[in-house]
DNA sequence: CCGAGTCAGTGAACTAATTCACAATCATCC
DNA sequence: GGATGATTGTGAATTAGTTCACTGACTCGG
């Protein structure tokens, strides 16, 4: 595998999903070709900047032509180790949690939910969407079988770390954490974490302080 | 309201609000008092770093002592704008709509679901979570009594520029978006993206690729 | 085959964000 | 009441990220 972390920005990072969501919707359009310029109206990111992003894993444009979509998305794709597949535990059966589990993006995705975990013994045994709620302190042991290497969090703030520590006992390799704590991992084990009423918190920042623009925005 | 807009740095909201979060529990187990540098352990965030945000938004701290637990949080409460009570609509009643609508974590937070929507016939009419699913088409007409004045936008993600466009037109302030996709917005209004399977992607990326850490790491 | 137009890649300039270094402030203890 | 240790706030330095400006590769039409 190609070594390029730590030359590779953060944000870089975080922009190449909206490169391969673009890149996929072009490849189903039949679109074979498309230029930084282009691409950036698609994806609301500036052409240099897809293009400095893009530099920093290779070469994949050709001057005067644009960037082969099918090729580009390849590359994309096995740069970041989407062209195998991720088998997911989720730890948490409420709400989100079950949402997680039955949603419907992950269908086609590299993503298969494996596992669903609970602490709750009257939720444990119960079945949601083909998945048995097993007993998260099995979770260890039973991921010899299970095999999982990615773990989302989806449990109060005041578990997640028992949920986190649960997780990295069973090995997997990366977690997404949903719960509003701030966990620690090992440093070997990457970490994600979506705050639902935190983004909420920080968009009522902006209401009543954004500039109403002078030109009429239709639609 | 303090025009604090364009001065404050967005990575210095974004860290907000692990501030409140952090102060919020201080609060509950009854601190009087903390140091930007024990928030900083508590939160992940630098000491120094903690100020420089803080000290965008004024002067909270004493030097010697720290920061008062219960007037720092106020504050911040204040200047995001949480000491009111938000009114929020969420279009899609999928399993992430739903799941939002029922989330726990918004119960004793500024935010009330008022409004649950979606396209679907057979959805609408439905009630869940003592909500009656509506039909999106008519959100611009019912918002004058729902008065919502935050959207959240859980469709799939090529009608994701539809429910905003009915979101701008009920005359929403705010959105958040959890559809895989780009949506356009007069600039007038604050939005903000969540990418549930994005995030799982950029986490792809980072696995066997971080360093392991020579010292034992143990919980 | 030449000229005009398109477009990727990139060093350099610029801008934004973080970290450093330290002066100023405050409580406490003797 | 002065010395001590803790801690904030902030200008300056540093680092990271973005944008500019340009070169050179490529296509197409004549």
């Amino acid at each position: 595998m190609p070594q390029l972390l730590g030359r590779v920005p953060a944000p870089t990072l975080s922009r190449l999903r909206f490169y391969l969501r673009c890149l996929r919707r072009l490849v189903k359009e039949g679109v074979k070709t498309i230029s930084s310029a282009r691409m950036g109206e698609h994806c609301g990111v500036s052409a240099v900047q897809i293009r400095k992003d893009l530099s920093y894993l290779g070469e994949f444009g050709r001057p005067g032509i644009g960037y082969d979509v099918k090729h580009l998305l390849a590359h994309l794709t096995e740069i970041m180790q989407l062209d195998r597949q991720h088998r997911v535990v989720i730890i948490g059966a409420g709400n989100l949690g079950s949402a997680l589990a039955g949603y419907s993006g992950f269908v086609l995705s590299p993503f298969q939910i494996v596992g669903l975990f609970d602490n709750d013994f009257s939720k444990i045994g119960r079945r949601l969407w083909n998945l048995e709620i097993l007993d998260v302190n099995r979770l260890p042991a039973l991921n010899r079988d299970l095999r999982a290497n990615v773990g989302m969090i989806a449990v109060p703030g005041d578990s997640a770390q028992e949920a986190t520590d649960l997780l990295v006992k069973a090995g997997v390799q990366a977690i997404l954490n949903f719960a509003p704590a701030v966990i620690d991992v090992p440093p070997s084990i990457a970490l994600r974490n979506v705050d639902l009423t935190g983004e909420l918190e920080v968009l009522c920042y902006f209401i009543d302080r954004l500039p109403v623009a002078e030109e009429q925005w239709a639609r």
